[in-house]
DNA sequence: CGGATTTGACCGGCGC
DNA sequence: GCGCCGGTCAAATCCG
């Protein structure tokens, strides 16, 4: 723990290019193209030609320009508010349980869901659905002492699975540099806790979709080193639709026939971070710049998957230092 | 009053 | 085995 550096999962986003904020170059996300003049000069498009069709929104915008909107993020993260299908970045690793017997959660988004973070909770679930109500887990077994016996089998066989658990839900960081802690998304959270961040003045705070069954969590932290970034990092998909979306003009921000016409597909924000995600935990960091058109507000979005970036998007990907 | 946040305690993993 | 640390729980508190 205390290296995190070299956990890829625990990949600190701050240990590397914390300078963003400074004077170095910012890529213009490339699926979406580039309206903004300033930020793309180096993007080249010679690999990019899906992507360079004007008419795209650009990932800024969505961020940007959708804050106004209480949309923002939750359009670029995941916003798998379209399609139940669902890419399982956990299985190409083979570490999908599901083959194991490890229950197949009820819905399809379980791949990302490798019960991990669950797992802590591993009491519960060797049942089958992550219920956000999980919870209850080591504190109530102590309350009933009828359970103790239960409660230890339960260890035992939670930690044989946690070895298989180990791995957690993918994840990805994103860094704002903003003032606000706690950016809208579109989604509703619950925050759940907070901790002090070891060599650093700035608390980490943990928020849970609020959404029942939603698993997705997120840690929000400010930078100890550029106290103007904050890194958010999200947990999991959401297996609903995002709230926002419902009432919103979201769908006016990605629209299928936009998205169709790249070659990510419709299903893109979802798809395509997804793709991002870890097919183990092992792999990479890689990092995309990207900067709203609000010089106050540039983002960073982290990947783990270096290979899959580099052939998407070759040039503008910075791969992390070793 | 119901939902969200705060905060201290607890648990489990991991390194030494 | 021990201690550190990240993550989570849940009672207390806050807030609209």
């Amino acid at each position: 723990m205390s290296n995190e550096k070299e956990d890829p999962y625990h990949y600190d986003p701050f240990h590397y290019n914390i300078q963003l904020g400074a004077n170095r170059p910012v890529s213009v996300f490339p699926f979406f193209n580039d309206n903004i003049s300033g930020y793309n000069q180096q993007a080249p498009t010679q690999n990019l030609q899906g992507f360079s069709d004007p008419s795209f929104m650009s990932f800024t915008d969505c961020l940007h320009g959708s804050m106004d909107h209480y949309n923002t993020l939750s359009r670029a993260l995941d916003v798998s508010c379209s399609s139940s299908e669902v890419i399982s970045p956990v299985d190409q690793d083979g570490s999908r349980k599901i083959g194991a017997g490890e229950p197949a959660a009820t819905n399809q988004y379980t791949p990302s869901t490798p019960n991990s973070s669950i797992s802590n909770s591993s009491s519960n679930d060797g049942a089958t659905e992550e219920d956000p109500e999980k919870i209850k887990k080591h504190k109530q077994p102590k309350e009933s002492t009828e359970d103790v016996d239960i409660d230890g089998d339960a260890k035992k066989v939670s930690k044989t699975k946690k070895k298989e658990k180990r791995q957690k839900e993918p994840r990805f960081a994103f860094l704002t540099k903003s003032e606000i802690d706690h950016l809208e998304d579109g989604y509703r959270w619950r925050k759940y806790g907070q901790k002090a961040v070891k060599n650093s003045p700035y608390p980490r705070s943990y928020y849970r979709c609020t959404t029942q069954k939603c698993m997705v969590k997120k840690r929000v932290e400010r930078s100890f080193q550029d106290p103007s970034i904050v890194i958010t990092t999200y947990e999991g998909q959401h297996n609903h639709h995002c709230p926002a979306t419902l009432r919103g003009n979201a769908a006016g921000m990605l629209s299928p026939s936009l998205l169709a016409s790249t070659s990510i597909g419709q299903t893109f924000p979802q798809d395509f971070l997804t793709r991002l995600l870890p097919p183990s935990n092992q792999g990479d960091q890689t990092s995309i710049f990207y900067q709203t058109h609000d010089p106050q507000h540039q983002h960073q979005l982290y990947a783990p998957d270096y290979g899959l970036l580099q052939d998407l998007v070759p040039s503008f990907i910075h791969k992390k230092q070793p």
